[in-house]
DNA sequence: TAAATAATGTGAACAGTGAATACATTCTCT
DNA sequence: AGAGAATGTATTCACTGTTCACATTATTTA
């Protein structure tokens, strides 16, 4: 993370990409509870009151995570719907197991994304973008399906909010390990959700 | 919250139900992020040492508080089924807007139960039990629903998982104003909720 | 009943945090 | 070349969770 002995510099040159980079790093490597805005600024190399030149607060340096985990996500998804073009029901399946999976294996990403760090989203206009941009994915996906017959629905909004809502909710308490899904590994979860999207899409067809 | 000046004494009587009630006080006065156990300790009118005789640390006090706050749903559960005790497939609907409800008017409450400050729910015995007991609820009414064939399916433990999952999603959601419920006020939240509802047990009947 | 012991509360200390401030250095642009 | 903006630093403040030696009170036991 940090630059040569011999290419130091007093002004850093990159500094809100490579704080932005080794926030996420950290996330990963000993989760979001022990994240501090010192403990980045170390690694970063800097001092513990650098950071304030890019970012407001920390709340702010979250909405910057928050939004890369959307764009990771949006990512994710846009590969799934590519894959799978021409089959817009498995891409309604796929995508919603790639999101859970998404969930399951950056759940500290996951958490800084939904889990209340951010007190309001709306506060972070590029936020809010890369959120739209994910859903918007989602909505196309059921919207292909329509025109294609597979669903039969007239209320393609209500479908593709009540598809979002169940997956978003399969993908909270997997991640989290809630409930009745205590002690279920990657592998499980996988077949489960393949389940559960199976049992909505029954119900929507 | 402090016991009368000329009635206090060294030794307090009670000061674990106190401080759990403190805690919850200022959940709801002040929003978790602010929650600290100094502050529980000072409203409480003891030492900010005085609580880790009660509790081995600040998890152990959430765990506390999530266990009550389970407690709480499982009452408002318990209230809506007995409500509605002849008509399974409204104690289905009722009892999932009751949980989104519940989630709306109790976020802080609800973040604890289930944003993951809590590290591993397992380590607290307690806790589980309660979780356990309110989930039970919403199995049995799926039961219900079931033996009067008001639900054709036979895989009746996915069914209730998926419901489960599902208004779990919705509160989650509409509790912290994520992604597409960020302008909802309670009432447009029950609307949505009855909805989505409906819209589930379409597909499952 | 008196003494020993367990339970419960206190005060001071430590390391860590987010944040604000005044100051230093460097970059950019006229 | 110099002015002003951008970016980095050092220091300080108020707060946090947690631990430890110590004080007080309740409870048990001899």
């Amino acid at each position: 993370m940090k630059k040569d002995k011999d290419k130091m510099t007093y002004h850093h040159g990159d500094l809100k990409r490579v704080l932005l980079e080794v926030a996420i790093f950290l996330l990963q490597k000993e989760g979001y509870q022990s994240l501090s805005l010192r403990k980045i600024a170390r690694l970063a190399g800097v001092s513990q009151s650098a950071p304030y030149r890019h970012y407001d607060d920390l709340e702010a340096l979250y909405a910057d995570i928050a939004s890369e985990g959307f764009k990771l996500l949006t990512a994710k998804l846009k590969k799934v719907k590519s894959r799978y073009a021409k089959y817009p029901l498995l891409q309604f399946r796929e995508s919603g197991i790639a999101y859970v999976e998404f969930a399951i294996k950056n759940p500290d990403l996951f958490q800084i994304m939904y889990g209340n760090q951010i007190l309001s989203h709306s506060k972070y206009e590029f936020l809010i973008q890369s959120e739209e941009e994910a859903f918007q994915i989602l909505k196309n996906i059921l919207l292909e399906c329509k025109e294609q017959g597979l669903i039969k629905t007239n209320e393609i909004e209500q479908a593709s909010m009540s598809a979002w809502t169940m997956v978003h909710g399969l993908a909270v308490l997997l991640a989290g390990k809630q409930v009745m899904f205590r002690n279920i590994d990657l592998k499980n979860a996988k077949s489960i959700t393949k389940e559960m999207i199976q049992f909505l899409y029954t119900g929507l067809k």
